[in-house]
RNA sequence: GGCGGCAUAGCCAAGUGGCUAAGGCAGCGGUCUGCAAAACCGUUAUUCCCCGGUUCAAGUCCGGGUGCCGCCUCCA
């Protein structure tokens, strides 16, 4: 089997074929530069950083680009309320940015360019464009003549025609045709500029992503991604652009994501029902962020919730808890044999299921990535091994744990889960948890040391007391024949 | 107004015309436990929004309806 994906374009999954064997070029389009990220920010870049994960994970030789746009209207805006430079706000965004996608556990890509990096390519394409005659200059200002470009459309699947009727369009009576766009703006006073042959100005919105990709990937290359709203018109123009200058496709599959939603709303800035990755991150571990996405595909919106950050956050706990009880058992040193001679079959039956997960993940995978499948094949996984690691029958070689817990790293680093220690994991869920509930540790643990101290006496109705009264705040106690531990509802 | 998407259990969600409709969360019964928790076992959709059609066979394809959402303006 081969890997499937879905192109916008023909809105239909295709056998991936890329253009070089073994190699991926890959180009999505990031973020603007003026404002904190909100979780949707977090989709796009966890729906990429797990397509090139597997892509790697495959054996491709992966370029992954993605770029910022460090020169735009609302940076310009910002800079001038807060009387400072383009640069500074920008800057400031993008180390911003670089916290946020660190902490969501998503890899740098190969290549992160800048617009204001490339504004001499800039220049030079929309010099060619005017050229060919796909552009027209009036007052300094450059367009694109959308006309001129007989495939305009051709991605979002619309004609000139049919959104020309409907028209909710700025009135701009310097171009042609209303879905004109800007490629070159004349600079105001005041306004950052650069030197061109059309004078002092600054790039429209859609040039640096097809200059930048041409620059790192060529004319041609195989995957352009970026959120469904960017589509039309920003993808669209780039089109117009790339092969209006080139002559040639500009990419093989275009790939986007869905939205998040609140509410069943799309969660945006303008409609101002965006939580930010930060806020979202002092309450969940990124983890479970990225879980609460994966569990759903990735063209599908989701919604954001707490109740589903909530179960994503159970789910977590049992992949974690599975982890700590395979990291138990090693510590612990213990051949975990049975003297009937019957465990090397138990081990080749878990070596079997761990084959099973790693063939069934890929076939999911490979079916235009689809992780909610993938992850319902390791949730099958951890059952089985749930069965046969615990309880008195258990049983498990050294290397076949070893093994085990090899292939739940491999198959987790595809998708950027289960890379904390166990441990960690649930000490940092805990201290988040108890943050967010307002508990106090100190008198959750003299709760814990009084009851256990009825419990030796075994007054068992003040002990269980002792419980009800915790588990009415969230704290779950669990007694071991040592100790009494807890954690968060 | 134009173009497009989605509708599967209490909730989330996968489902590539054909064996018993994945998986997670929640619930219920059981095993385990002093009682619990976790884990495991069992259970929870005679049916996939509604109506028609194609087919030996449809959640899956086609037509119509209803509802929700998105793009057409900056947007991941």
């Amino acid at each position: 089997m081969s890997l499937r994906i879905f192109n916008t374009q023909t809105k239909k999954k295709e056998e991936f074929l890329p253009i070089q064997e073994g190699k991926v070029g890959i180009y999505v389009c990031g973020i603007t530069a003026y404002d904190v990220c909100h979780v949707g920010h977090a989709r796009s870049a966890v729906v990429f950083d797990v397509i090139t994960r597997y892509l790697r994970y495959r054996g491709y030789e992966v370029t992954y680009v993605k770029n910022f746009t460090d020169v735009d209207d609302k940076i310009i805006e910002k800079a001038s309320r807060e009387r400072k430079g383009i640069t500074e706000i920008s800057e400031r965004y993008i180390r911003e940015h670089n916290e946020d996608m660190e902490a969501l556990g998503v890899a740098v890509p190969t290549a992160t360019p800048r617009a204001t990096e490339h504004i001499d390519g800039m220049i030079r394409l929309v010099a060619t464009l005017i050229e060919k005659g796909l552009a027209y200059g009036v007052d300094g200002d450059i367009y694109y003549a959308v006309e001129k470009f007989p495939e305009y459309g051709k991605l979002s699947g619309r004609r000139l025609e049919d959104m020309l009727a409907g028209a909710r369009i700025d009135v701009n009576d310097k171009k042609r045709n209303p879905y004109d766009f800007t490629l070159w703006k004349a600079s105001k006073e005041g306004e950052p500029w650069w030197e061109s042959p059309w004078g002092r100005g600054r790039p429209g919105w859609h040039l640096e992503c097809s200059v930048m990709s041409q620059r790192y990937l060529g004319d041609t290359f195989d995957i352009h991604g970026g959120g469904e709203d960017l589509v039309f018109p920003h993808h669209e123009n780039e089109i117009a652009q790339s092969e209006g200058a080139s002559g040639k496709p500009l990419a093989r599959y275009w790939v986007h994501n869905g939205f998040v939603r609140v509410n069943s709303e799309k969660m945006s800035k303008s409609l101002g029902n965006f939580f930010t990755i930060r806020d979202i991150l002092e309450q969940y571990h990124p983890e479970v962020l990225r879980l609460f996405m994966m569990q759903s595909h990735y063209r599908s919106p989701v919604d954001f919730s707490d109740v589903a950050l909530n179960e994503a956050r159970q789910g977590m706990d049992r992949f974690y808890s599975t982890l700590k009880t395979i990291r138990d058992l090693r510590a612990a040193g213990v051949e975990r044999t049975d003297p009937s001679g019957e465990s090397s079959e138990k081990d080749r039956e878990l070596t079997g299921q761990l084959q099973n997960l790693r063939e069934r993940f890929i076939e999911a995978m490979d079916d235009d990535f689809n992780t909610a499948r993938a992850i319902g094949y390791l949730f099958d996984t951890i059952r089985f091994l749930n069965a046969s690691l615990t309880g008195k029958k258990a049983e498990a070689s050294a290397s076949a744990l070893d093994q085990t817990e090899k292939t739940l790293h491999e198959i987790g680093a595809v998708l950027g889960l289960l890379l904390a220690e166990p441990d960690d994991y649930m000490r940092l869920d805990r201290d988040r948890e108890v943050v967010k509930r307002g508990l106090a540790v100190a008198e959750i643990e003299a709760s814990i040391a009084d009851r256990w101290s009825a419990r030796e006496k075994k007054e068992w109705q003040k002990a269980d007391e002792i419980r009800k009264s915790l588990a009415a705040r969230g704290v779950i106690l669990k007694d071991t024949p040592t100790a009494t531990t807890w954690t968060i509802a």
